[in-house]
RNA sequence: UGUCCGAUGGUGUAAUGGUAGCACUUGUGAUUUUGGUUCAUACAGCCAAGGUUCGAAUCCUUGUCGGACAACCA
């Protein structure tokens, strides 16, 4: 089950050592999302990493969320990651909530109360913050800093009795008023939150934060590597300081932080993604133009693809850009693979076959995937009028256009070659249709007299062909970094007008009976998967990502 | 001008004191009933300066550049 690997991320090399020098025998990660939003594509890094490590060196990994902040937190995501993380193919070893260990976290909060490391301060959050001044000055303390044990412990149990208003006033950790970390200048360790919890329901109206409850949680939990994003560098002493004040074992979690993921062309935080959908920029989380889980889900992508796409842009502790185009290469890679090839004609021009007998169908076989046999071959109508991409025919064609051509000869896929006569124009100049005329021996695409024929095009036949409601996507913003901004400027400036196009196209009758999340190549455009709104009779497909193009770079220059 | 972290081709990521490799991207060619796939091939990199060493991407020093930190968010 273990598969060797060559070279070993940081993260892997430090636990290969751990486990070599006995210091532990059997690794526990955790992933520990806040249920304040849906996953997006740095969390599914996150998740790899972990379970990823788990299965690496046969170790456990708990999901956890970290559901410590009522205010902001809903049922809804919660039920979305356990979705996405099963959706990629993880298993957790336990589910856990911290919020299933807020008594013991209270308890050791009154003992550092007991211990006089905890005070009670009733400041406003202003004056709070400006005594801890700013990391080039020493803080100031608070003049509630040095009241009695008993005071605290009698005022904190009113906090806990709900005797005291939100925002009145805050238990504190006593640290170093003074440390250059700005962590460590005494962090507040409960507010008051009068708010419902979705777990814990009234019970409490004190709510721990982050730095203290997240340590506390990975130490019940026997948590060994507490991987987290390197934003929490900084905190790192502090979550050591909780953790001194409460490990009697020895066997405490170590804290490793690793640099997020950021791709191109999107954005990444929560808040911001919200604030799409929210106000209506996508349709939804799940939009498939967002960078959430469920948005590359909806857009065809596979868990595969983003499985290897985690695994190739590695972990290290370097902040980093990664292209789009590499996410698009792994989801390339798998579809041609395992997606089926259909035709589907998205901009359609009629081509009347003049030779070929009136009301006369035929039906021709067709490959399903020619990179996988075991795919089969399915047949496809033909008749005296189809459907070909308009693209595809060029009047005034240069040299290296291989595809339809006043007077030239092209090949229908799996069909006939055929040669244009006649261009059909309306009143304003507009071609209508094309008259071609077809060779009866080139049937299936080969003609007995050898001669060859550079140009392959996809087509549909009219008689039998249906209309389908084809969604082409593209990047959700036109800057490389959306974050990376000039004063007065908003990542909202840069969202992509053309991101979602919405086109009706025609495609092959094979096609009537497909289910939500099926996926194909439409022959020569991409890939293509169908949307969760699909229904018989109203078919919708999503462009998960068009194929390479190398003709588009000939025609450009 | 506080503390901490980081710096290897265009983008990512290896090397753990001993030949700078891999993937994506890009260029060229071959194959091809998808201008897809596949195959071959090429271009391109150690932030800078000192030091230690027979030998430095790796260790040390200094500098430069980039990032994080001053929510009752996580």
């Amino acid at each position: 089950m273990e598969e060797k690997k060559e070279t070993l991320n940081f993260i892997e090399q430090i636990i290969t050592n751990d486990l070599e020098t006995g210091k532990h025998k059997q690794i526990i990660t955790r992933f520990p999302p806040e249920p304040n939003g849906y996953l997006h594509i740095g969390h599914a890094k996150s998740i790899c990493l972990n379970f990823g490590l788990k299965e690496t060196f046969n170790g456990k990994t708990n999901l956890r969320f970290d559901d410590t902040n009522p205010s902001k937190e809903e049922v809804e995501y919660v039920n979305s990651i356990i979705d996405d993380v099963h959706w990629l193919g993880f298993e957790y070893d336990n589910l856990f909530y911290a919020s299933d260990y807020f008594q013991q976290i209270y308890e050791w909060a009154v003992m550092l109360i007991r211990e006089g490391k905890a005070y009670v301060d009733e400041q406003t959050p202003e004056q709070i913050s400006e005594q801890r001044t700013n990391p080039t000055v020493p803080g100031i303390e608070s003049p509630f800093r040095n009241r009695s044990v008993e005071e605290n412990l009698r005022i904190f149990q009113e906090m806990k009795d709900g005797k005291h208003d939100e925002g009145s006033m805050v238990l504190r950790a006593k640290v170093d008023m003074n440390s250059p970390n700005m962590h460590m200048r005494d962090p507040i360790m409960y507010r008051i939150i009068k708010k419902h919890h979705d777990r814990t329901g009234d019970k409490w109206c004190i709510y721990p934060m982050y730095d203290y409850a997240h340590g506390q949680s990975d130490y019940i939990e026997g948590i060994t590597h507490s991987i987290c994003t390197l934003e929490f560098e900084v905190h790192r002493p502090l979550y050591e300081w909780f953790l001194d004040q409460i490990d009697t074992t020895g066997k405490r979690p170590r804290q490793i932080e690793f640099a997020r993921l950021n791709v191109s062309y999107t954005v990444m935080s929560k808040r911001k993604l919200l604030e799409l959908v929210t106000n209506k920029y996508v349709s939804g989380w799940d939009d498939p133009r967002m960078p959430t889980i469920s948005g590359l889900r909806r857009r065809g992508y596979t868990p595969e693809s983003i499985r290897n796409f985690a695994e190739r842009i590695g972990v290290a502790k370097r902040e980093n850009m990664i292209d789009v185009g590499l996410l698009e290469f792994f989801i390339r890679e798998d579809l041609n693979k395992r997606a089926n090839r259909v035709m589907a004609v998205l901009d359609p021009l009629k081509v009347v076959i003049t030779n070929y007998p009136d009301g006369q169908t035929e039906q021709l076989d067709s490959g399903n995937n020619p990179e996988d046999e075991t795919a089969g071959t399915r047949k496809v109508n033909f008749s005296k009028e189809i459907f070909i991409e308009r693209e595809d025919f060029m009047e005034d064609a240069p040299a290296k256009f291989f595809r339809l051509k006043p007077g030239g000869e092209v090949r229908l896929r799996n069909a006939y070659f055929v040669k244009c006569n006649e261009v059909i124009k309306d009143k304003n100049g507009n071609i209508t249709e094309l008259h071609c005329t077809y060779d009866p021996d080139s049937k299936g695409g080969q003609s007995p007299d050898g001669r060859k024929v550079k140009g392959t095009i996809h087509w549909v036949d009219s008689k039998t062909c249906i209309d389908a409601e084809v969604r082409l996507y593209d990047r959700l913003f036109t800057k490389e970094n959306p974050d990376d901004l000039a004063e007065n400027e908003t990542y909202l400036d840069y969202l992509n007008p053309d991101s979602l196009k919405t086109i009706t196209a025609k495609v092959e009758k094979s096609l009537e009976s497909v289910n939500p999340g099926d996926k194909f190549q439409f022959e020569r455009k991409g890939y293509f998967c169908v949307d969760k709104n699909s229904a018989p009779g109203k078919l919708v497909f999503n462009r998960t990502v068009t194929l390479k193009d190398s003709w588009s770079k000939i025609a450009t220059n």
